[in-house]
RNA sequence: GGGUGAUUAGCUCAGUUGGCUAGAGCGCUUCGUUUACACCGAAGAUGUCGGGGGUUCGAGUCCCUCAUCACCCACCA
């Protein structure tokens, strides 16, 4: 397949044309498993898990950058693997597939569990499919052979062991706390999975007596058992230890003093309702109030008086201030715009009730993590990202893990459903016949909530690692990197670290690498809903793969958001298109059996063409090291376009070096192959002198000693060859040697000045004056060469 | 309320511990039908690096301050 006649090669590279081939190859090759050199250190990524659910979005395109760095650790000849999986994700699953039989007509009551869950499964693993294949069509070389899911038996497994420890252990416990319920989803979530949106209420002042206070909601006065006032509030003093009486219902409660209360908002009073409102829970604890509910899982008033029982909260707010108005009790309604939680998923006001849920104790888990973050045994790029997590790992809650989902992983305990005193109130088990021979097979029944789906999946790193069925655990972790969105460093991040110091007494990864969003020009996120998201595959159709990925890695750093946009697309797809020319130059000039390894340097041109290379070579690979990917890219491209292909390529048509034309191409391709896989692999093939995939080829080596002052002396002469093609060309380039000697004049100044400065300070670094004689000197030099270019010039 | 980032050319953005004449791509101007490429080439214009102070021989880079925008956390009686 190599050695083709070059007039095969179209004018314009076509990537569709060579995509998929390409890929197949690489596949069918076995390049995507770790076949490196053993004696090298391995070089490993877990790809974060996809939600199974759905196809490729925006925030999946920065995948890409993983696929540069396992291309090039693995041209390094380390033994690289990129293990993929993806991820059930628990109650967001269930939402869309709940939409779905919506569509039918049908809830998820009406299929029971275990359908429901059968058929969730089913859709899950349909839709997987399409989010493997976009990544497999943006090029990602991962190792397909050990995809893992997140509720293979495997991994269930292990998330049950490390539930048990973290019990036995005593970080687990099950509890009555106030938990934020999302009543569509009848379910708890943490803080994170909350949002805070505007929305335009009223607040309502009220007669509760011998005070008033104000509150957005009255609805819950039914559930109140104390007024708080601030100690300090001196309208209120002779009132506290005496009682309020609640509106309606004329229940007597105490007023208590707790510095909670803000003296100047509202009337200064807050009415204390623990079993609603997450800081009324905590003066509850502080006072020791009973907590009352009266809003139940499905949003609708219980435990109230009949005319209000039934009620959902809004129905129940109108009519609970209809009557307070008739009582005579509503002192003063105002509108007032105020934010309220919502579920962040599907946007349903979230209602704090109080329900007993499975918690992890974070505080103790945590200090490993912090004192890996501390010490660098884990470096996050970049690096203000470690204030940031270190400062959430200070303030973190006990994490609520159950979820009254049906999509997910259930938890592993059993109740006991008979009165026997002897029994404990649940057993911690994987096997169901411990919970039958301990309670006896009628007196126990299984939870049915299931885990939070970023308790396991904040298990991946190792998860994965240990069932693959392979010695992977072992080779590969603790893992080199991991490149996920910057907004999941508290939910998914810093989890996998606590669990994995945990669970393996290892860190999970070396270096976290954080990206930002992907916004369009105007700097709006990308989505399919705002319809600024053009499906990847229309983009890569067009202008192919490598231009995307391209333009995802260039001119985006890290934790930073970056745009894309199809201009900027376009100027990748033409850079490709630079580099298919400049390889249909190389292949029609040079003979069917060149041997690019016995090149040598010989002109000036060569030289300088080479000492470019090297220092290419030298910033692409540490940038690629250092997680400068942008920086690296931008190397790469340069040297195509503007060393390579208008200078060395421009020299070549008078004078050629074939071997050393084929060796920079040939180097040159394996530089660009981790960023523009599919082109960079069509044009190796294409190549007369190459018999192996550029995938597994060895990364570029450094050429030893071009001539420095070789190098210079091209540097003139350029400007005459490529002038020389120009119809003015003499007076072009007298003019750009007068503009070149002025600059080297200033310059000369500028450095002198300098050096006069640095004079005078006692320790001056003597690098820096050593640097800035350098360049007078250098500057003179030039000077003298560009003398006598012109006087040979003016003398024609 | 606590925190983080951004502010550099018309647009999108790079600029590592302060030290080559502040850069790139796109766009713009002029010229060019040179067989690798018009998805091109050559030449060129455009910046008080958000404002104001400070440290320094030297500041886009460090410190203080103000302004605008974005985001995160907590919260809103």
């Amino acid at each position: 397949m190599n050695a083709s006649p070059t007039s095969e090669l179209s004018k314009a590279y076509n990537p569709s044309e060579n995509e998929a081939g390409i890929y197949k190859m690489w596949e069918d090759s076995g390049a995507f498993k770790p076949n490196g050199d053993k004696s090298l250190p391995p070089f490993s990524i877990i790809m974060p898990p996809p939600n199974a659910n759905g196809s490729l979005h925006a925030g999946h395109l920065m995948y890409t950058l993983e696929d540069v760095a396992i291309r090039f650790a693995r041209m390094q000849g380390r033994p690289t693997l990129w293990l993929p999986g993806t991820d059930h994700a628990g109650i967001e699953t269930q939402y869309v597939y709940e939409k779905e039989l919506a569509k039918k007509g049908l809830t998820r009551f009406d299929l029971g569990p275990d359908k429901f869950y059968s058929e969730v499964m089913d859709f899950t693993l349909k839709h997987q499919q399409g989010a493997l294949d976009g990544f497999k069509s943006m090029g990602f070389s991962a190792d397909w052979s050990r995809l893992k899911f997140t509720l293979d038996e495997d991994i269930i497994q292990i998330v049950y062991d490390t539930f048990i420890s973290l019990h036995r252990d005593g970080h687990i416990y099950r509890g009555n706390r106030i938990v934020n319920w999302c009543p569509r989803c009848q379910a708890a979530f943490p803080d994170l999975e909350t949002d805070h949106i505007n929305r335009d209420d009223a607040i309502y002042t009220l007669d509760y007596g011998s005070i008033k206070i104000a509150t957005t909601r009255p609805e819950t006065l039914f559930a109140d058992t104390a007024i708080a006032v601030n100690p300090k509030d001196k309208r209120y003093l002779k009132l506290i230890g005496q009682t309020a009486t609640i509106p309606l219902v004329d229940r007597p409660i105490a007023i208590i003093a707790d510095t909670y209360v803000v003296p100047t908002a509202g009337t200064g009073a807050l009415k204390v309702t623990p079993g609603h409102d997450k800081n009324d829970y905590e003066i509850g604890q502080r006072h020791n109030l009973a907590e009352i509910t009266i809003v139940d899982s499905e949003g609708k008033l219980i435990n109230v008086p009949e005319q209000f029982a039934g009620l959902t909260v809004m129905e129940a707010r109108h009519a609970v201030v209809k009557a307070l108005e008739t009582a005579g009790k509503l002192t003063k309604a105002e509108p007032l715009s105020h934010s309220i939680a919502v579920h962040d998923r599907c946007g349903t006001t979230i209602e704090p009730l109080i329900s007993e849920q499975w918690f992890l104790r974070v505080a103790e888990l945590n200090k490993p993590v912090v004192k890996a973050l501390t010490d660098n045994t884990i470096t996050i790029y970049p690096s203000r990202y470690k204030r940031v997590a270190l400062n959430w790992l200070s303030q973190e809650h006990d994490w609520c893990i159950s979820r009254p989902g049906w999509w997910g992983i259930r938890i592993p305990v059993y109740y006991k459903t008979s009165s026997d005193p002897d029994k404990t109130a649940y057993l911690i088990t994987k096997d169901e016949a411990e919970a039958i021979a301990y309670y006896g097979s009628d007196n126990y029944r299984a939870e049915t909530d299931t885990f939070d789906t970023w308790f396991s999946s904040s298990q991946w790193p190792y998860a994965t690692l240990m069932t693959t069925g392979k010695n992977d655990f072992k080779d590969f972790y603790p893992t080199s990197m991991m490149g996920t969105a910057a907004e999941i460093l508290h939910k998914w991040v810093t989890r996998m670290i606590m669990f994995s110091l945990y669970s393996t007494k290892q860190i999970p990864f070396k270096d976290v690498y954080l990206w930002g969003t992907v916004t369009d020009e105007k700097g709006q996120k990308l989505s399919k809903s705002k319809g600024n998201y053009d499906e990847p595959m229309d983009i890569t159709a067009e202008y192919g793969t490598d231009a995307l990925r391209m333009a995802l890695t260039i001119g985006i750093t890290s934790g930073n958001n970056g745009a894309l946009y199809i201009e900027k697309v376009q100027g990748y797809r033409n850079f490709c298109n630079k580099l298919w020319n400049v390889a249909r130059f190389v292949l029609a000039k040079v003979p069917q059996d060149v041997d690019p390894s016995r090149a040598k340097l010989l002109s000036p041109a060569d030289h300088w063409m080479a000492s470019q290379l090297n220092t290419a070579i030298v910033n692409i690979t540490s940038g690629i090291e250092n997680y400068k990917f942008s920086e690296a890219g931008q190397a790469v491209y340069s040297l195509l376009w503007e060393d390579l292909a208008d200078k060395y390529i421009e020299y070549s048509k008078q004078s050629l070096n074939a071997e050393l034309l084929a060796y920079f191409l040939d180097t040159t391709l394996r530089l660009i192959h981790p960023f523009a896989p599919y082109i960079s692999e069509a044009i190796w093939q294409k190549a007369m002198w190459t018999k192996s995939n550029l995938i597994t080829e060895h990364w570029a080596k450094v050429i030893h000693s071009p001539s420095t002052a070789k190098s210079k002396q091209f540097e003139i002469e350029i400007i005459k060859i490529i002038s020389s093609q120009q119809q003015s060309a003499h007076s072009v380039e007298l003019d750009k040697l007068i503009k070149e000697l002025l600059a080297k004049q200033n310059l000369i100044e500028l450095a002198q000045a300098k050096l006069n400065n640095v004079a005078f300070i006692a320790n001056a670094p003597s690098e820096v004056v050593a640097s800035e004689q350098a360049r007078v000197q250098q500057a003179e030099q030039a000077i003298g060469d560009i003398t006598d270019e012109i006087k040979k010039l003016e003398s024609q």
